[in-house]
DNA sequence: CATTATAATTGTACATGTACAATTTATCAA
DNA sequence: TTGATAAATTGTACATGTACAATTATAATG
């Protein structure tokens, strides 16, 4: 682990040790230099990693201060940076509805880029949070990049096989979402009725590389599922 | 502006001038310095700027290379700037249904952080993308912060007149997604029927000193708007 | 000719140091 | 007290330099 990581570790601990609540301040940053014993340049990786993800922010001339949201019960959909933590507090199962090593259809080709006639695993599953119904998820992956995947992989999480089994580097991702209403073939999977509300997420996922290796359509039950996101403004 | 931020820009221009496509590559990072004539942090921290953007991603040992998705007609969901920046190829406009300065209502004081009494400005309008509606926001501005709003500023874009009139700092944000059936008062605004589906996004704004100043209520036209989320690093 | 080992390329991590801008605190005049 | 002003505090921008990891290109090997 990199080390402005682990100090970034290091220093959620201490806000979880010291019990620091929304707007409390944390020492000042040649103190927090001094503490950890780390250089200027790790301390500020750090605490800008900490930033983005939402768990602080920094006032210049005044401190470094936690920032923590105070609603319970939603769902991180894009962490948008690094820390793969999110959910662990939440229970979440899934029951394979379809799983198969086919040709890439024709409109998921665009989506990854795959030569015609490539083959792509072909995942379709039901997913649960805490016990009720969250989504329903379909979800191609390219043999290409994922030569090898099965019933039991599937069951758990495949992302953490394609990282620690595979060795992949997951790099990106662009979503594209949208509200309608869900058509009869998704609205029984999901126990709702047809016109009921739903939120799709299209998903292509990349490797560090920048080739697309995943393409997944999620479509999310409307009563089980709400969403957070703690944004940093000011692109430019 | 800040030098990095500018050499972004001048990077994003040169991407342009050169009509670089998706994974065409940049020059490597050393001619970059040579060539903007920056230092190595500088143009690290552009860089870094412009890969959180989705304008760019690197990769170790090859090269820099551009990021473009290919999708049109998608709203940027997440930036502090409002739509006004990234919309700039749509025509947005603004219907103000209301205006006015009310003692804060009950339900937004903890949103807000406000004080029991404290004076906000409430504000309803529809907004319209290329001619039609895109969504109904109902928004609340401190007052203590916001000292003076009218109705021409409401007409445009509130945020550019914080940010340069009164000189704002605009820190970060909180939002909260959900999807639901329309009620029949806010349907009828968006000229949808209750019942439709729509997506709700309420958002509490920061400035970059941590004081919440803006908690808006947003409820989007299911069909006229759409979302494109560019992420770096994972999840689930 | 495919494979493997080696070297060159290229971006990232990390350290140190200077200058400065935003904020807070202290000081002083009225 | 109040209000202005100066000083101290504190985080950010930026420059330079070293070491290293991931990738790609090249050479060596069978």
């Amino acid at each position: 682990m990199l080390k402005y990581q682990q100090t970034a570790t290091e220093i959620e601990a201490y806000i979880e040790q010291h019990a620091l609540q929304q707007g409390d301040k944390l020492p000042v940053l040649d103190q927090l230099i001094r503490q950890f014993a780390v250089s200027k340049t790790t301390m500020t990786k750090a605490l800008e990693l900490l930033e983005r993800k939402g768990t602080i922010f920094q006032v210049r001339g005044s401190g470094i201060f936690v920032r923590k949201t105070n609603r319970k019960g939603y769902i991180e959909l894009f962490s948008t940076q690094g820390f793969k933590q999110n959910l662990v507090e939440h229970d979440i199962q899934s029951k394979v509805l379809s799983f198969e090593l086919i040709p890439c259809p024709e409109e998921i080709i665009e989506n990854l880029g795959s030569a015609p006639g490539e083959m792509v695993y072909a995942i379709k599953r039901i997913r649960y949070i805490d016990g009720n119904i969250m989504c329903l998820e379909e979800s191609y992956y390219r043999q290409t990049i994922v030569p090898y995947l099965n019933r039991e992989i599937v069951e758990q999480s495949i992302f953490e096989y394609l990282e620690t089994a595979l060795g992949l580097n997951i790099g990106f991702s662009d979503m594209y979402m949208h509200v309608g209403k869900l058509p009869d073939s998704i609205a029984q999977h999901l126990e709702l009725k047809a016109g009921d509300p739903a939120l799709t997420v299209e998903t292509i996922f990349h490797l560090t590389n920048g080739r697309p290796f995943d393409y997944s359509v999620i479509t999310y039950h409307y009563e089980h599922s709400q969403f957070v996101v703690q944004a940093n403004g000011l692109y430019l």
